[in-house]
DNA sequence: CTTTGTTATGCAAACGATTGCATAAATTAT
DNA sequence: ATAATTTATGCAATCGTTTGCATAACAAAG
């Protein structure tokens, strides 16, 4: 920024007080100290002058720099875009700003992050990147750092975290396939590494259960990223050495995607041969041919209720831990039909 | 952050010397000053006590942030993802933090966006947001501040900013479209209020000059959004009063999905009764039914040009003014074909 | 052996806000 | 009217760096 700019002295010597008064009357906890009638005279030459506080003054004397770090693998990923979205939305109104860094999974990339956010002294941090097994985490606890897990957990205990209730997802998933007639149904796992990955899985195995159906070892097929080409392979995997699956349950939409790509290489129609659910509801997925029966997790609110859960955190980082599961919602359409 | 942290004079006086001397062999631009023994004492002993510089207290005193902010209309549109993610990219590696903002296209929240930078004394600012008439581009030439635009660019002359090279895209549009036997070509407009809406618009109507068709007045409709709803209203209405249409070109590829809504509506087949071209090609537009035809920009090098010219600019505001025009590709897909 | 010239380090004043403490002024009680 | 109390404002230290200037130390030159 080039201009000059204003300072609390500036307007404290043209009101003729001094810059504590000034910055009284600026700092609604303490503007009633001052008399009304010169309050008002500096509010008006405060807004005459165009005086705006800078804010690293402000934070280094009061050590609260009203900025929080968000972490998340890939903001192109519209699942983490969605709950940026809603962190932000929320913090704003709080009078914070967002800085955001991609991960991008990478552990190196998540430690120079933290530092960074660190140096840059976030008052908190929302980590929408944790594995289940993550030291990243247990550093933030050593160090006493607010945060709050988004998306994805860890498995470290009484820390916060707002995720989709993924066992209920697949239970519901697996019952909607079931009631369609299907029995030979394909489980295509995320990486058991992330908690997403693993409590699906764990969710798919549930709702097997609970419908009575038989888990077959060999169509389950574990994946090492939640990518479409991964799914592709994994689909192709499944096809190659087993001909009468008639339902393919997908760990995420991304991956679901590569599956309907090896389908259609195969001439498999997709809906009709063998049904494909997918899991996230990624925006568009109502647009892809055919449209993905899904699960739907508001991500939106994962990121404002992890935002919310932050600024108390914030206040106060001892208050007791809170984990919220959002509950989805399946989402039927044309990807899934009953069996032939 | 709750840990005491370690500042220069606790290292310094570990050391047993005064802390501008740590400062020193810290500054990459001082280190030399000191004597090289007593330079590997400090070294080592910041790393010892992990020493992390308070980047306020810095600020404050370069008056420098290594903090740009970013202005996008929605960062949940996948365009707007891809440059963020090509802006942090390059500034990353330059040492900046990247502050984002949605703005909704909402002339105050662009205000309140700006104060609020300027308050967190960013070193530069990206606009996505630019309306052609735009006061706040206006504002940030007049105080001086460091900003290129991207995607959207204003009236004003003299300043920098990165885009797509509309004309030519609607130049390859049209002639593929001709090339594939249509003439009755209808076009829907964005908003001739955004650079992007107005120059997509210029490349329709040369691109049928060029390729010798006449323009229609009633086959062209202007919305007021690039949005889904816009799009399908717009198709209604062309669809209404004209049975034959054979192609229809629309200004961005959210608003051709509300065409696919419209024609499916309708029982048309995209792709065959009548073709379709959208413009952005955004993610997954190859996984809609049909598979959008459209023009293909690179976004994350928007993003990543722009940064690197607003790097030049945080350095120097006055280097002459640079603007780029990034050459679009058309991406033919299934949503065009011949007409019948 | 003084004088001049380097060189490495320390000193202290910024940067712009906040805030505990002191104090002058105004109000109330005695 | 005087003492006690409240109230409004000013003073000055502080947050953690950076940086121009002063100075001590030492080397080189006369």
């Amino acid at each position: 920024m080039a201009k000059p700019r204003v300072t609390l002295k500036d307007v404290a010597v043209k009101v003729g007080v001094h810059s504590s008064t000034v910055s009284r009357v600026l700092n609604p906890a303490t503007k009633d100290m001052v008399t009304e009638e010169i309050a008002n005279k500096i509010l008006s030459t405060v807004a005459d002058m165009g005086y705006r506080p800078n804010a690293f003054a402000q934070s280094l004397r009061t050590n609260r720099s009203y900025t929080v770090g968000v972490m998340v693998p890939d903001l192109t990923n519209p699942a983490f875009a969605l709950i940026i979205k809603g962190i932000d939305n929320l913090l704003e109104t709080h009078g914070y700003s967002v800085i955001v860094a991609n991960t991008y999974n990478l552990e190196d990339k998540q430690q120079s992050t933290l530092d960074k956010f660190r140096e840059r002294h976030v008052d908190g941090l929302i980590i929408a990147t944790a594995k289940r097994k993550e030291h990243l985490i247990s550093d933030c606890i050593r160090e006493g750092t607010p945060f709050v897990q988004a998306v994805r957990t860890s498995d470290n205990v009484g820390v916060c975290s707002v995720v989709s209730d993924e066992l209920t997802g697949g239970n519901m998933v697996v019952s909607h396939l079931a009631q369609l007639g299907h029995k030979k149904i394909a489980y295509i796992s995320g990486p058991q590494f992330f908690s997403t990955g693993f409590e699906r899985y764990q969710g798919f195995l549930q709702g097997m259960q609970n419908t009575g159906l038989s888990i077959e070892k060999d169509l389950v097929i574990f994946c090492d990223a939640f990518s479409k080409e991964e799914g592709r392979n994994a689909a192709s995997k499944l096809l190659a050495f087993n001909k009468n699956i008639t339902a393919i349950y997908v760990g995420n939409d991304i991956m679901a995607l590569g599956v309907y790509d090896e389908l259609e290489a195969r001439g498999i129609i997709c809906g009709k041969d063998i049904s494909v659910v997918g899991f996230d509801d990624m925006p568009f997925a109502d647009k892809f041919n055919p449209p993905l029966t899904t699960v739907h997790t508001p991500m939106i609110n994962v990121g404002t209720e992890a935002a919310r859960i932050l600024i108390d955190k914030i206040n106060d980082n001892d208050i007791p831990p809170r984990t919220i599961k959002l509950k989805p919602d399946l989402i039927v359409r044309a990807s899934t039909g009953p069996t032939a």
